[in-house]
DNA sequence: CTGTCCTAGACAATCGTTTGCCTAGACGGT
DNA sequence: ACCGTCTAGGCAAACGATTGTCTAGGACAG
């Protein structure tokens, strides 16, 4: 490490390539040709390690952006994200960045907030940065672009955008088979927000498999969960308000497990234990899922996992893999943990 | 909404400036000169609309790449973070992010997985890409940067670099005061792992406020985190060593949430009760802690907070403001919730 | 001595903007 | 008719790199 540099204030510019060349006596393009190591060009090998002495000694950094005009290549894509906060959306980020990063990108990440304008404005900021590709987590996009889109858990089909996504048939199956198979027959779903893309294809899903295993759906036992949480707070007053409708049920599939660690707190506040009362399965596996009291029942997706396939596919697509995917899904996995039993057919008589 | 455009292939490029002001019949300066409004050229007012249309006709979007070459002002910073997961960083980043986007600035994050050599590299690469200034969450920086930086649970002053952090003192404070306020003597401490940053800072808080209120500091109650987990498991096998020991304690400082859910499975997986046998204080306040069963009494840091001041104070230094301040303290907060109470003298007593 | 070939590197154009300077023509005043 | 001023916009040089083409000089063969 060399020593800090002496002072505080330091306005001084990194050293270009023309003030490099202009200490050594060549142009630019001679430096340039032996950083880059291009092939076919002779130059003596005395001149080489004088170039690269040099570079070394000042410290050089090429600029990209001067790099990425010229090139036309920029190394960076966009990430669109609802929000930076616990749990899917960064797992998912996580993912997208380590291999990325691996591969030599950089990216850039914007949060919209489920706000169409900026939804709509912001694809076309980051090309204008120069993004070669763009990945947009949970994003409701409208318009096809210009560039490489993969979408992670998107919201519909479009032209030119890969989506990426979970299994929800057999995520379905894996949560209501469970409880099937433990003998609930009266159970409760929850519905995730209208904004969320998951939403629908889940609930979809559940339809079909409950008719498949002849489990009756009731709307009376039906949650609509409509806030903007990341909290638990999002399952609790669904939950209080279910249970004051007093209806009959020994189960409860949760839209994720924030919102099942929210719901198990309602019932618990209502004297209702999980799982001898009531069972509930999550959905995610966030990290909490397994230290949580009870621990979570839930269906597990390969988040970190999802976020690199994405990343993956981005990036085959911008080196001008033209075969790629139109739809890449990735299988859930059930994680029986504490929070679901067989049901307590006497206790839930009310 | 303007109708997808047929195809599917677009490898379009975007017009230019000088595509446009070809079309136009004028130079592309003019041009630029209209669609930035520079004061102080004489351009008539039809020519001005003629540019506007045809800019909004071609959905004309300047090259930001160009732009911050030409102007040495890219609108864009970097960000270090250890990694992207649960909790702490992406709290922060989400302030982060807020609080740039807000101010029309972009950011790259690189992370780092708390590696020396990527640490020092990653700072040079962004410079590349233009970064005006690097903020770097819970990162270890070694040497001073050319540009403006702000750190955000620094490790150590460094020239030029403004540390955002936590009043550990007062930290320190609000936590062995309520538990000391309960009654509790024998208190257990986690110590942070040697590369988290705020270890050292909140351990040494921990030992001066502990003199000061006549708490004793037992080697044998303080437990080392070496292993680099976000998730609880973090705090479970630490915690099963300690109860081992058969040590006499009543209360456990966490050195986060996550580490004190799993501290809090470990304890009843040990058929102790929390908080009649074991009052446990976390740290963080993240989100799931409210909705913990129990729920956790915390130490609040107002992360978001943090976040977007360090993004603000950056944001000023990147404009020019030379009077920053080198640290920037923000104050914790006690949240009580059920894992703590007054110590079971009696049930301890083993 | 002359023509050929190779070496080592210079030259210049380019990527898409921005910005200081310049000028052709219009116009007005005397 | 002459001079000055203004308007509207062109010209060209940056910013920092990459890359195709060109050339001066030396080596060598005939």
């Amino acid at each position: 490490m060399p020593p800090p540099v002496k002072g505080h204030a330091r306005p001084d510019k990194p050293v270009s390539l023309k003030i490099l060349a202009d200490y050594l006596g060549l142009c630019p393009a001679t430096v340039s040709l032996v950083l880059n190591n291009v092939p076919g060009r002779s130059i003596p090998h005395e001149t080489r390690e004088r170039v690269r002495a040099a570079a070394r000694k000042f410290n050089y950094q090429p600029s990209l952006l001067a790099r990425s005009l010229r090139k036309q290549r920029s190394f960076t894509v966009g990430v669109l994200v609802p929000e930076l906060s616990d749990g899917y959306h960064t797992m998912v980020l996580g993912g997208i960045g380590d291999h990325l990063m691996q591969e030599g990108y950089f990216y850039f990440s914007a949060q919209h907030r489920h706000k169409p304008d900026l939804v709509d404005e912001y694809p076309r900021l980051l090309m204008g940065r120069g993004a070669e590709g763009i990945i947009a987590i949970d994003t409701a996009l409208e318009r096809e672009l210009p560039i490489p889109v993969v979408a992670v858990a998107g919201h519909k089909k479009i032209p030119g955008v890969t989506n990426v996504s979970l299994d929800h048939r057999r995520a379905a199956e894996l949560a209501l088979g469970h409880l099937h198979q433990l003998g609930h027959r009266h159970i409760a779903f929850m519905r995730g927000q209208p904004f969320s893309s998951d939403s629908n294809d889940r609930w979809r899903s559940i339809v079909t498999v409950a008719k498949e295993l002849g489990i009756e759906l009731r709307a009376e036992l039906t949650i609509q969960l409509e806030k903007d949480l990341t909290s638990p707070e999002l399952g609790y007053p669904v939950i209080q308000q279910l249970l004051q409708s007093k209806r009959r049920f020994t189960a409860l599939v949760s839209f994720n497990d924030i919102a099942a660690i929210g719901a198990i707190r309602a019932l618990r506040d209502a004297n209702l234990r999980v799982p001898e009362d009531v069972s509930v399965v999550g959905f995610d596996d966030i990290k909490a899922a397994a230290y949580h009291n009870p621990s979570l029942t839930t269906i597990r997706q390969p988040l970190h996992d999802m976020g690199e396939s994405a990343a993956r596919i981005l990036l085959q697509r911008i080196q001008g893999f033209k075969d790629y995917p139109e739809e890449y899904a990735v299988p859930p996995e059930l994680i029986i943990r504490e929070s679901t039993s067989i049901p307590n057919h006497k206790a839930r008589q009310r």
